[in-house]
DNA sequence: TAAATAGTGTCTGTGAGACACTATTGG
DNA sequence: CCAATAGTGTCTCACAGACACTATTTA
């Protein structure tokens, strides 16, 4: 195969020492990390987003991230900006989307791959580098309509949620479409991004152990509990979720307050399978 | 919003006007496009595979695709890309996962979206172009190895996989790697891209209709359990098969020879939901 | 006529959904 | 002491897994 040829006569070692792509016009790629975390007492979802300082979008808030480098992968540019935005590392990350509409950023032609990272302590973020003005915002996801606000800094942004049929092949969908109704909006199509990642998210968290990457070193069942009811956006039986979750956890053997009612409950740990 | 000035006194506008991003060294972003059928008597998977006239990989079996161009999407590229190469229109067609290695293209910088279309009817492919050198292959995957021939052109690729222990936040994964065992292989990362694709289309075959892509308008059950079982790599039981998809199909009242056996059987079609 | 396959009946175990109940504890 | 919550028992229903059996038909 080496020794092969091209119509041209070229081996592929001289094909690649002459190759160039400089005739062809190329899209920047970036990275945009969804950071989702609790409230301490389990009472809400919690997401990161950046003020932006710079045009386009100025002012407005956005999920961290940043382009893609010559030399790293899509995952290791969304750790580095990770940690660069937050000084967080080690948690979750993974991949989510890929979105390609070339009208997404009215600079210019730039693709983003959506990352998903779950952090267990609101407070291990909002401490590194004070120049970068980010917060985090309550995030609710309920029938027909996302609210992200912080109360502190008087901002809410305000979606609804239209359910668009469409088909690929011979399957049919239904899909969420945002429309905002605040004056204050995400940047770009950062609204999507939540909302693809919101419910993959959703999709995963039953079924594997996604939940113990929010969830905190310690927690009782009823603070665990109160966070698989935050994702999975219902209310869950107490007896059902207990016998679900009973072959990942380890009882620590003390006993503390339960964040969500202040009453004493069995402390638990993750266990790996 | 549109008011606010920057750092340097711009509105959007005039920033947007006065924005180049020619500084910054970009990737170039392709398609690939995993199209996997079945033979006609249901009794391998099929997958098809283009040779390669260029370097690198000259003479190489690779996946379809291209590049993405300036005013697409990933999913027009790949919806064009496979028009242009195999005349398919209005197939199942589903991004996939986003390959960013830097290293996984010789030539340069190239990252590649990968998508996985499902098609009914082998025949329907190889028509058009006869410049292009295309075929479908027998795709096997089962435990521990990969195996992807056709006979009619002597071409075997043989990989062997081994499962990878990986971390992420605090879950434990098991990964397959593929190492080849032929002295033919395919092009770039493309076995990475083989398997990413069948381990999303085996997680959703069960749960969603993704089968009817790949059954054809009219099928006999017991067709249309073999198909499952190439999928899911697995024998079913036929009780719980029609049980679980007799909401999903409906009798023609036809009567036909299944393919798989040539005994008579009663004929269904697709009854979406 | 025999071997193979289409098609149906039914038993099991598991897990989600749903209540009811007791024990404990903070206010 | 009472209201709220921790923790447990158990019933139901849907469904996957597993066999056994009858009906049909090709070879």
């Amino acid at each position: 195969m080496t020794e092969n040829k091209d119509k041209n006569g070229l081996t592929e070692k001289e094909f690649l020492a002459s190759y160039s792509d400089k005739g062809y016009e190329k899209p920047s790629v970036s990275v945009d990390i969804m950071v989702l975390s609790r409230s301490a007492d389990f009472s809400s979802l919690k997401i990161l987003l950046i003020k932006r300082g710079e045009h386009p979008f100025l002012n407005c808030w956005a999920l961290p991230g940043g382009f893609i480098r010559k030399n790293e992968t899509a995952y290791q540019a969304a750790s580095r900006e990770l940690e660069e935005e937050t000084s967080l590392r080690g948690v979750y990350l993974n991949q989510v989307y890929t979105f390609t509409n070339p009208a997404r950023d009215p600079r210019s032609w730039v693709m983003s791959v959506a990352y998903l990272a779950l952090v267990s302590d609101l407070a291990s973020v909002s401490a590194k580098d004070d120049a970068i003005d980010a917060a985090w915002f309550d995030l609710k996801i309920d029938s027909g309509k996302i609210t992200i606000e912080n109360e502190a800094l008087g901002v809410r942004m305000f979606y609804s949620l239209e359910t668009k049929q469409f088909q690929n092949g011979k399957i049919h969908y239904e899909n969420w479409v945002a429309k905002a109704e605040s004056s204050e909006k995400l940047a770009f199509d950062h609204i999507e991004i939540i909302i693809e990642a919101f419910l993959k998210l959703k999709e995963k968290f039953e079924h594997t152990d996604l939940a113990f990457n929010m969830a905190g070193d310690k927690f009782t069942l009823p603070d665990l509990q109160a966070l698989f009811e935050l994702v999975l956006c219902k209310k869950l039986y107490k007896t059902n979720f207990r016998l679900l979750v009973a072959s990942k956890v380890e009882a620590t053997g003390e006993k503390r307050k339960s964040a969500i009612s202040g009453k004493l409950s069995a402390e638990y740990t993750y266990k790996a399978q």
